[in-house]
DNA sequence: AAGTTACGTAAATGTGTGCA
DNA sequence: TGCACACATTTACGTAACTT
């Protein structure tokens, strides 16, 4: 945070006024002049402002001349992000930025979690920041991408700091300057980064975030959106779907082949990169400009409390693209069968137990593979059992072979399921679906293992499992481990895997740490422990990975419990909810350097994989477009899926009847006023025929007058002349 | 050999329908 | 009303065939 006091102390030696000698000199002398003018305004401005700053109160007043005093060595400091001042740097993070073009902008972080103490909805921790991504601090623009040149129009003229909401160049679209602002370093209407936000970690999800560690007030600019400034296809079609990360600027470049541009923070960003979508976000994005700088501000559109997620809408660019997203992936066979060990575990009978299987898998999964939603799993296992065999091969791969075992399996349990529905302690004891894990012509003959399921199954309720979990709660599943858990740290497996056993390929690893999930008597504190080990899992996937990870490089997984007995015995802990609980601090100090390690060794083994994404946490967008899209109605968020539907198909039905109802008035009503325009144009035409009819008439009228006219003095002519010859004759 | 194109497949969304 | 399923559509990816 930039010390208040220190910036209004003024410089010792203040800047003169410039008289520039270029166009623009008349607007700086009349600034210059207003300044002048305006000086003891300022002042005492300035003086009500430092009331509040008790180190300015001792602090001498800055020369009456000159407000606009430069105070450089604050201004250097730009974006001093608490997030940058707790890393430290890490030799895999420096070794990334060091290779890249873009390190003279790039800082870097090493792992770190510490949980944060702000309170909020949801727990965040303090994340290492992700070493793939680039720590832009400064604008970017490689491609010299010239953009119009924005004039501002002198001094905004505010009275107080400037708010993006009220200062005049702000509602022009144009960020201030010191040379059309007095208010520095006081001024809100510049793209700067908010010292009240950092980058969090959503501790139940794993999702980055945005989070204010301070109460921030509506108009507050929390920092620039930072990225690479590059060309974009003018065509929206043309463009690739938008992964979240390009901001589309509105601006397009001059002349006759106008290009639009965007920001691009996929591979280089600030923090303001990990905001998060949301429909009734609480920021949003503002672009301005100041000569030829085009950028864009993320900025609160109301209070936000200390601790709170700051989110933005990212609009439909992102939100509505169909289709299959830019760079995800196929299920690999690994991932196959990660997706059906699970499911032959849980053997999903509904949504809910589907939901189990997707947070088991995500909890779970290695950390290099993307995370998948319900949908996608539920697809993926119903297109590997629904797999027809092809015609001339005899050989059916080994993960649709299992699909096929574990969907008869799944549709045996629904009958045993319907069958003992009327029981009321399904899963306790040696009744319920722990008895049909430990069936040999069930889950364990498919997995070739014989008496693991119950052990195996106890791991599964590291994650939160469903409370209506046909293998019973994990109060229940506690109660019966407790019996056996003193028992079995004496004698070992009788299959002599209870220890571990050796993960390859097929068979996913569930890693846990032997530190991270210690063995207690004590069933409540257990039962915390293993899910303060489920939640650090699900926060950090790399963590999970590393921790099982054997010396020799061989992946293992080990039945922690067993492996450390006695660590959790002396801390017995209350039982919370989920989200109240706080990871143990005796592993606490282990993590760091575990994930670290876990981190390095993904990178060496799969160098040339593609990163998952880090704004959301590794959270694919169709995830987020599901909850966000038109899929879910605010109005309606009790509501199931199939509702939603409902709803929005009678949406959809009566929108439509609506415009067919304005479409049929506007219709009518245009065929109203056809009619009147007839009608008038008639009568306006029947006017002109009368008209017409009465100049022709008026005109015959004239014209026979005129003929009359002519006729009578043609016979007044022939009677002078019949006259005039009588007399001739007469005379003669 | 490198680049381009066409095509099949996979994965995602949206919508309609039927069943319990 | 909730859920599952089928189908159409869209989009990205991988690969073989083709061209330069």
């Amino acid at each position: 945070m930039v010390d208040i006091s220190v910036r209004l102390q003024g410089p010792s030696n203040p800047r003169p006024i410039e008289v520039a000698s270029d166009s623009t000199s008349l607007t700086k002398r009349n600034l210059a002049s207003s300044l002048q003018d305006a000086v003891g305004d300022t002042e005492r401005k300035r003086q009500r402002l430092a009331i509040g700053h008790s180190s300015l109160s001792k602090s001498p007043l800055p020369p009456p001349y000159r407000p606009n005093y430069v105070l450089h060595e604050v201004r250097v400091k730009r974006a001093a992000p608490k997030v940058r001042e707790s890393i430290e740097t890490s030799p895999s993070a420096t070794a990334t930025i060091s290779t890249s073009p873009m390190s003279k902008f790039a800082g870097t972080v090493s792992p770190r979690v510490s949980r944060d103490s702000s309170s909020g909805e949801n727990e965040f921790v303090s994340p290492s920041w992700p070493a793939r991504v680039v720590y832009l601090h400064d604008y970017y623009n490689p491609a010299s991408i010239r953009l119009p040149f924005v004039f501002h129009y002198g001094d905004c003229g505010c009275s107080d700091p400037c708010r993006i909401d009220t200062c005049r160049n702000a509602q022009m679209n144009v960020f201030c300057t010191d040379k059309c602002c007095v208010w520095e370093e006081l001024c809100a209407n510049r793209p700067r980064e908010s010292a009240k936000v950092a980058v969090k970690q959503d501790l139940a999800s794993g999702k980055y975030a945005v989070v204010a560690t301070a109460d921030l007030k509506r108009g507050e600019v929390l920092g620039e959106y930072l990225g690479r400034l590059r060309y974009m296809e003018t065509d929206r079609a043309k463009r690739p779907r938008n992964q979240g990360y390009m901001f589309t600027l509105r601006t397009a470049t001059e002349g006759a082949r106008s290009q639009r541009v965007g920001i691009d923070a996929h591979q280089l960003g600030g923090r303001m990169r990990f905001a998060n979508h949301a429909c009734d976000a609480n920021a949003e994005f503002f672009e301005f400009a100041n000569g030829s700088r085009h950028t864009v501000v993320v900025v609160t559109t109301g209070d936000i409390g200390v601790g709170s997620e700051v989110t933005v809408n990212y609009g439909t660019d992102v939100l509505t693209a169909m289709g299959k997203p830019t760079g995800s992936s196929n299920y690999s066979v690994a991932e196959m069968n990660h997706m059906l060990d699970i499911v032959q575990r849980i053997l999903p009978q509904g949504k809910d137990h589907w939901d189990s299987v997707t947070a088991r898998y995500n909890a779970t999964r290695s950390n290099h593979w993307p995370e998948r939603d319900i949908e996608s799993l539920r697809r993926k296992f119903k297109a590997l059992y629904g797999m027809k065999k092809p015609s001339g091969n005899a050989n059916i791969p080994g993960h649709v072979r299992l699909a096929k075992d574990v969907k008869k399996l799944i549709d045996e349990a629904s009958s045993v399921f319907l069958a003992s529905d009327n029981e009321d302690e399904i899963g306790e004891g040696d009744g319920g679906a722990v008895d049909r894990c430990e069936d040999g012509n069930h889950t364990s003959q498919l997995r070739g293992e014989s008496d693991e399921s119950d052990i195996e199954n106890e791991d599964f309720n590291l994650v939160d499992l469903p409370v209506n979990e046909y293998v019973g709660s994990a109060d229940s599943l506690l109660v019966e481990e407790a019996g056996d858990a003193a028992e079995t740290e004496k004698t070992p497996s009788k299959t002599g895997q209870v220890d571990g056993y050796e993960s390859s390929g097929a068979v996913p690893p569930f890693m846990r740490s032997g530190s991270d999930i210690p063995c207690s008597a004590d069933l409540t504190g257990l039962g915390l422990e293993l899910a303060e080990a489920a939640s650090a899992v699900a926060a950090t996937p790399s963590f999970s990975a590393s921790t099982g990870v054997a010396e020799s490089g061989e992946v293992t997984l080990r039945r922690s419990r067993r492996n450390k007995p006695s660590l959790v015995a002396s801390v017995p802990t209350p039982k919370r909810s989920f989200k109240s609980r706080k990871p143990a601090k005796t592993s606490e100090s282990a993590r760091p350097q575990a994930r670290m390690s876990a981190e390095v060794r993904e990178k060496l083994q799969y160098p040339d994989l593609a990163e998952s994404s880090d704004r959301l946490g590794g959270v694919n967008l169709a995830a987020m477009r599901n909850a966000s899209n038109s899929r879910t109605y605010e109005e309606f968020e009790e509501a199931s899926y199939s509702k939603q539907k409902r709803i929005k198909a009678e949406k959809a039905a009566s929108d439509l009847k609506r415009k067919l109802d304005r479409a049929a008035q506007s219709s009518a009503d245009n065929g109203n006023e056809l009619v009147k325009t007839i009608m008038v144009l008639r009568a306006d035409a029947d006017r002109e025929d009368r008209a017409r009819m009465e100049a022709a008439e008026s005109k015959r009228a004239a014209e026979r007058d005129a003929r009359e006219e002519r006729r009578r003095e043609e016979r007044r002519e022939e009677r002078e002349a019949a006259e005039e010859r009588r007399r001739e004759e007469r005379r003669e």
